[in-house]
DNA sequence: TCCATAAATCGAAATATCTCGATATATAGC
DNA sequence: GCTATATATCGAGATATTTCGATTTATGGA
């Protein structure tokens, strides 16, 4: 947990959004069929919603990764991202900490 | 409550341990006898304990200031410090309503 | 009024972040 | 092996942040 890192990735209005974002995959188009078993969306998905270059996405993408709020797994060509729903429970836990009075 | 504001306001390491010291007066040398019973700490003890200078100071006071994060009281050629546990624990209800799914 | 002190503001150099297009890498299918 | 597609990485220009010293503003006291 790298309170750094995490605040930095969440310092961006586009990043915070993705992750919003990635709380429904119904925010994003269907999966394919033959993606249909796997959870998380791919960059391309993201990068359309987002409407920013592909390079920026990806280049966001790994910055939530480093901080820990998204875990990604490859399939094929694809890389799809889901929220690590714990680890952005423990980022709540810690910045609680920093902050709340003794 | 402007996320934006207060993300960047904690996105600084400086600044964060800067709340921390504020939770307790006592991280910073004792108050003049004249001001024994006002609350907060005058810009001049923070700087010395940060080891920064000044004017980044000032301006970091600024920043945690407009963020919600302290409020200021003017007396005489002092301004004084203090956390605004309200606004803080506003903005940790904040970010857990913004991050936590659903 | 004049001087001293505390804090805020200004202007600038160094560094970091944002965002892009171009290129490289990985994989799938023919 | 060749081609197409998805993603990652690279290099660079634009913008923002960090931090400083110098200056300005506000106040208090001789």
């Amino acid at each position: 947990m790298d309170l750094e890192k995490s605040i930095s990735a969440l310092n961006n209005p586009v990043r915070r959004r993705i992750l919003e974002w990635l709380k429904d995959r119904s925010n994003f188009p269907p999966a394919l069929p033959e993606h249909a078993d796997l959870e998380g969306v791919c960059v391309a998905y993201i990068q359309e919603k987002a409407k920013l270059s592909q390079s920026t996405i990806s280049n966001y993408m790994g910055l939530l990764k480093q901080a820990g709020f998204v875990v990604s797994e490859r399939h094929g060509q694809w890389t799809f991202y889901r929220r690590d729903e714990e680890n952005i429970s423990a980022f709540l836990a810690a910045v609680q900490d920093e902050l709340l009075k003794s």
